[in-house]
DNA sequence: CATGAATGAGGCTTCATTCAT
DNA sequence: GATGAATGAAGCCTCATTCAT
């Protein structure tokens, strides 16, 4: 039985700890998935799970700690499964490609997580996972450590990519280029296909896979 | 003298022709530069422009317009110099350089555009550029060839892509990972180091530039 | 033809200036009058004049900058009710006495000031005048002079009481003694009969008028 | 060993039996003091106090009954400190100056009441007090007979006044003008100086006292 | 008795937009 | 064409209070 565990500046109240708070986060990802952040309110989202506004500020300050807080679940999730894949392999080439392997799965439904729905959270995280950032505090936002899932994520496959070459110097840089390139290209490829050479019948991605293997390895074994 | 051209289903009425026009433009920059554009509004823009909501809806149909105005605009300028400083350039991979040189290039205010401060504009594309399209709408939107700036910019690399190896099966997804990969790696470095490998001090950012000309050039020119 | 004009600080647009602006004060007075301030909102009141809370929003910022105009505007209407009485008076105990029978007087509606109903008005200025100033802000209030029309008349009482004896010490104080006490007594005599002597049935609150003015009197004229 | 008792309709269980009781008082005078009375909230007095709101409505019906047993206490403390400090005395218009004395004495704290911080307290009356009574419910609160102490303390100073002066007609209004008056004019001292004569540096606001006694003496000794 | 959880109601405010001049 | 005025709708958030444990 394994838990994701969240930090905890992005909640006031462990919606994981409550029957309210998971039915919250569960109605947060239909609703989200279905209307796009910028429509999702908390208003909206209390009729959904047939409760109050109220009791959904018990839970998250506003709906963007909420919607870091999705995002963290689903980065650390991530790490998890690729962590669970990677174990006991010893070649680090094998490693990497189980990791981007992991990347591109569609996510199944884990019986672990009744009230977390990953497909449509993985669909959340590739449409709204980059407006956590990019905004004008950032600076003040990132003080507490929220951003901490991504980093691991991210220094996860750093450490990867040392692996296979220790003296590579820019193994973060390179691990970003990957987690972000994987989403983006998905989503060229279904809403904006000039930006990208992959089609929206690209069989569970395994091209924007390939693509990416054979790009960081390219990259990191040249002289 | 030149001129930058946008699409017409951008505004409904062009705010290069008037005073007005060109003065919310400024404005606007400076505004969302500052504030971010989650908290610009039209009324706030007027404030700022000495004129009135209303006045402004004569020229843009809302804020999201707006901004993917002043996107494309950014676009088409980096385009415009880069076919500028590449022009009579025959060597492809020389081309590849200039065209990094621009992208990666500090913007400095141009004298034929008295109305728009580049510099900001750029911060501006770095934080806000990417919520054109990461939205619910995208389809919708697409349909107008509102991006087609950006596109046109994508496709223009691609190009020079081509050009150093012909039979190169991804050029578009090289391209957008080139146009991204610089503006996320400068905000990166500034605002969440840890998610890249470039410092605060990189001079006009030139380790990102030798990064990405060599990532592009070790990935095409490979067997 | 008399205006009385009020501190700009304490609207964003004149309300006198528009038909919609003069309602929203009548209608103003009659509720704070009928609920009192704490009950009173925007909302209640958009709902009386048959408006929006927003239309009322662009007139005043908020309720307690409201309050602090039908004060004002309250004050500075006694002042000039004041000054009319006391014109050409030269005796400057006849002017004093003037002044307590204009302040003790029930104020009736004056043609000028269609949508003013003073006696409404001097009960909500018994009852909710002090809250104005008593208040945590009262510095940051006070810078932009949104206090002056009760200083004023404050000052036009201490004049007054200098006329009389130009080396009396403390005009100032004892005049907002007299201004503070006769609405106190007034109401006092009303709800908290143990706090005061003066009785319900004080004719026009001659007996209130009269203490005030022999404790003036002996007051400044005492060696 | 001296003790306090409050009107028994202000709580509904009495604060001063528990600790937490005592706590919650404590923690509501620094708040008060602290934030003002508009702003104070149970809930954020519970988070002071490390208790919870539940906890609070246990003891005070909601915060207005609160501000009356803050402020009747205070008035409580006020009438034994003058009865002490008289006690003994014969001569009447002495008397009078030792209530005054005690009025205008900056309050300290006394170890009978660790939880009560007199000189907060002192404060939060003077800024306070006077909106539990100028509100549109006073009628119906006053049945209980909740503003009994303040009566008890006016009726106090009106005694001494009788004992100057047994044929003086208004020592009640007397009293409530000197009460009032030594409170309003300290604040107008350090807020709104042109509404007074008195200046901040007023050393412990002798002053002020004075002013009150001569104004006192002279009125009812003057035929 | 104390508390953690929940919530209905409503406050304050701004937004995006339209209309009349 | 530009603007001043107006407003419906909704957002975000907190309050005061109750209930179940």
């Amino acid at each position: 039985m394994i838990e994701i565990k969240i930090n905890k500046h992005l909640y006031k109240r462990d919606p994981e700890e409550t029957l309210l708070g998971k039915k919250f986060l569960s109605k947060s990802i239909e609703l989200i998935e279905r209307i796009g952040f910028e429509e999702f309110t908390f208003k909206k989202l209390a009729v959904e799970a047939e409760s109050t506004e109220a009791s959904m500020y018990r839970y998250f300050e506003n709906k963007h700690k909420l919607l870091i807080y999705l995002v963290s679940w689903y980065w650390a999730w991530q790490e998890y499964q690729i962590l669970y894949k990677i174990q006991g392999t010893s070649d680090p080439i094998l490693k990497l490609k189980n990791a981007i392997a992991v990347l591109i799965s569609e996510n199944k439904k884990n019986p672990n997580f009744a009230h977390i729905n990953e497909q449509l959270l993985s669909k959340i995280v590739i449409l709204e996972a980059s407006k956590t950032y990019f905004t004008i505090n950032v600076d003040d936002i990132n003080k507490d450590g929220v951003f901490n899932a991504y980093k691991s994520l991210c220094g996860l496959i750093a450490s990867i990519i040392l692996d296979i070459n220790p003296s590579y110097t820019h193994a973060r840089a390179l691990s970003t280029t990957l987690l972000e390139g994987i989403h983006h290209h998905i989503f060229y490829s279904q809403h904006l296909p000039s930006l990208t050479d992959f089609k929206k019948d690209d069989l569970n991605y395994q091209e924007i896979g390939s693509f990416y293997e054979k790009l960081i390895l390219n990259q990191i074994q040249s002289k």
